[in-house]
DNA sequence: CGCCTGGTTGAGAATCATCAACATCTGTGG
DNA sequence: CCACAGATGTTGATGATTCTCAACCAGGCG
């Protein structure tokens, strides 16, 4: 069925021979104008790899840190394993969004990042990134800019789980995919979540029964409509009351 | 009293005039061995200011961001105000650990820094350090480090507030005290906890009752303790445990 | 000395987790 | 194309952990 899929407007979604010039995602992937000299430089040094399908790894904990990816179509999830065993949702990463930032710090990576449908992935090896940005000054702003948006998405989400219940947290979740959503000049208001409950639990430290059951009863209030992964929100306002205004990274 | 007051071995303790070179704690700031040469560049832009007292502000949420910090001695908290008007603790700060890099996303600070005790701040601008971080290769590196460092922090801090109990956290945290205090050389079984239990429980997500009850219950159980913010770890071992080896940020 | 902040302890309430049963969806093979 | 199995999602009953409210205690500072 899939009426509202999010992304039947793109005639070819997942094709890869596109470069960063002529990329719809550029606004959100380089938000610094750079000169077109310069997006060519970085074009040169992006790789655009096969499609990765359902469940696939685009790197795994513990990998040697070689590059950052951004999101071309599709969705991934990172997590980590904790010390005893269980998985820890780190973050959800829709098109036009950059991952893989963690590893930066000791040169592994200390997630692994896996498709949660099939997706197209731009791939962008660090060390010439780094040598680049040493070059292109706005390149190195950019890139402390991205570097920085995922300590200020970090922080949020470390306010939402140290003090926000669980309807805080999942209006939170739906009013970030939501507004992120809008940015790709997508439906704001309709939209399907890439995610398993399970995953959303896992990220919003609650467990599945807690998000389903959260989701029933903004259905019956009439916030939302729920038809599984389609998800309408109803009463936007509200959500955002509900939220504080705060989304979940 | 203050017997084991753990800066008491440091004769000046807020000296400002020493420089990078010979500052007992440049093996913390500065992981990656720098030359002489470019060690004294690094000196030369960075400003150390008079100490800050107990209470006042480094720097605030919104102001602009121009500077990192190091704590050459004392110990700060950053923190954010909610959209509903409550603080949120975002992190403590002990010797030779940088902090202020909120604020590389988008050129303002997102969170406030204040100092729990008298402190002695190193001020670094940050356009000096990036451009010389353009020239001097080691120093980029450790740049993009510390600022990974802070982004791993903050991902086990995540996985710390989704999964984990009220003791696991405080045991997590008593573990983090404890090896920051070993790195920099002072004891790991008997310190001061710099920050208020009102502190404690906002960054942890508990209540202060949950925190003065979990310490009260881990002296109970002969894990720590407790005489006032004079912490003393009697079994490291069962605590390391309780954290799952798990150290909060 | 007494106030005020910070910390401790207790009783009761609320939220969310757990356990369990059942429903639905997906995708695979007959 | 249907049937079935496993995974995923929903709902209910019960219980544990943590919060809330409240009283009380200790120490620091004017």
């Amino acid at each position: 069925m899939n009426k509202m899929d999010s992304q039947s407007n793109n005639p070819c979604k997942h094709g890869f021979q596109v470069s960063c010039g002529n990329c719809q995602l550029s606004a959100i992937c380089l938000p610094i104008a750079l000169e077109t000299k310069e997006i060519d430089q970085l074009d040169n040094i992006i790789q655009r790899g096969r499609p990765v399908r359902k469940g696939e790894h685009i790197f795994r904990e513990e990998d040697d840190f070689t590059s950052v990816y951004a999101v071309r179509s599709g969705s991934l999830k990172t997590y980590s394993i904790t010390k005893d065993g269980k998985e820890q949702v780190t973050g959800f990463y829709l098109p036009g969004e950059i991952f893989g930032l963690d590893g930066i710090g000791d040169g592994r990576h200390t997630n692994s990042a896996k498709a949660l449908e099939t997706s197209a992935i731009c791939e962008i090896p660090f060390h010439q990134l780094q040598e680049l940005s040493g070059k292109v000054a706005g390149l190195q702003r950019n890139m402390f800019h991205i570097i920085g948006q995922e300590i200020n998405y970090d922080k949020q989400l470390i306010t939402l789980l140290s003090k926000n219940s669980a309807d805080e947290r999942i209006a939170s979740l739906l009013i970030s995919i939501s507004s992120r959503n809008a940015r790709r000049k997508l439906s704001a208001l309709c939209f399907r979540l890439p995610m398993s409950r399970t995953d959303i639990g896992n990220y919003l430290g609650l467990t599945v029964e807690t998000v389903s059951r959260t989701f029933s009863r903004f259905q019956k209030l009439e916030l939302i409509s729920v038809d599984n992964k389609e998800i309408t929100l109803l009463d936007q306002a509200k959500l955002q009351e509900i939220a504080h205004g705060v989304e979940a990274a």
